[in-house]
DNA sequence: CCATCATGCGAGCAATCGCTCATAATGCGA
DNA sequence: TCGCATTATGAGCGATTGCTCGCATGATGG
């Protein structure tokens, strides 16, 4: 009696289907970015990808999945980079490191506004998924162990309600901006970090 | 020739069109607290209001007209508190005026959760109007007063950048408690009042 | 060369929604 | 009371869209 083969499928099979579902997230990514959220249709999406409807729906159960997956990603890649960004400034200044994530965040929302926006919106209405929370607390751990890496520097011990108050600020910043323009003013990297900065370290007067 | 009567007309039928289109406000927003922007559709909104469809296209030409006159209204109330907020605050501190500001800002974002984020959302959405430009430019030269009022406590001079900046850290630091639970957490004001003042009186070294 | 089966396909279903328009109801002056 | 003008009504049109399902395709193993 022969054992069932639990092996991953040949590889040409799988290979063709994790093509077919980077090419889908693609697609999904330039209607996106050029249409926004109106017109981003599952057929549309489809189509742009150069396969049918049904071949989209045999790797994503439904329009919200896909979206889920999209966001999935750049959650992925921007915890990486902030993660990479935090170790590479061992050392560094905490005002430096603010300005190197300040940096970060402003290149990641203006290299796709519509997408960024979009996905933030979906983020929001959306049940959220567990590896999607898992990106959200490497980012949180990152920021975490920065700050009290200069924990004498702050106005007060770390908390954890300050690693998502400063994602918020910075986040809503530059996000505002994106809004309005193209290209980030030249003054939005210095308006992020003195609202970073001045809410790390500045003392409230008592009442 | 009898000339054109431009009086407005008898009272009794101006009266019923400013109700009926008062009801199909509070409609309006009746839905979009309980039902957020998915499900909230003009068949709805009349049903919910009690009239027709047709009786609601007669009062807003479109669905987006409905809805930038829902945001007309949230800013417009929002501009009068805080014009009163900052007048009623002439002679006070800076500090005392911000945790002021914080509070409203609070209770009103807490009040209709649903409404707020929704109508946030559609006011990137939509073409802006010129009725909202205004309530923007109150809330602006409201917040611009009071910075010079208080001008020598600030880091700088304050500059224009700072109204929208500090008006976009309150809300963004509201809204993301606001998604998260029914009733503010007891340190929000704290914590919206430590970045604002963070903000405008912290100096960032030079690097 | 055939049988099997995983995969790809896309016409089209069902549901939703913005909005219209022919008709009915209503109020008002004469 | 009648005629007119204004307003209210809601069935339903046309367009969109998420998603299904029956069939085609092509690779694989025998």
């Amino acid at each position: 009696m022969p054992r069932i083969d639990l092996r991953p499928r040949k590889s040409p099979r799988q290979a063709r289907s994790a093509d077919t579902v980077e090419t889908i997230l693609a697609a999904a990514t330039r209607v996106l970015e050029s249409e926004s959220l109106a017109g981003f249709n599952t057929n549309r999406v489809a189509e742009v990808a150069g396969v049918s409807v049904g071949s989209l729906y045999q790797y994503f159960p439904n329009k919200s999945a896909l979206i889920a997956a999209l966001i999935d990603r750049q959650q992925s890649a921007l915890a990486q980079s902030i993660e990479a960004c935090v170790a590479a400034h061992e050392g560094h200044s905490l005002l430096d490191t603010l300005y190197a994530l300040a940096d970060l965040g402003v290149e990641q929302q203006y290299r796709r506004p519509m997408l960024s926006a979009a996905l933030d919106h979906e983020e929001t209405r959306l049940p959220l998924e567990r590896r999607l929370r898992e990106s959200e607390q490497r980012i949180g751990a990152a920021v975490m162990s920065l700050l009290y890496r200069h924990e004498k520097a702050l106005a007060a011990s770390p908390r954890p309600s300050d690693v998502q108050d400063i994602f918020v600020i910075a986040k809503a910043l530059i996000e505002a901006d994106a809004m309005a323009g193209r290209t980030p003013p030249p003054d939005l990297r210095d308006r992020v970090v003195r609202a970073l900065w001045g809410y790390l370290t500045a003392k409230v007067p008592q009442a």
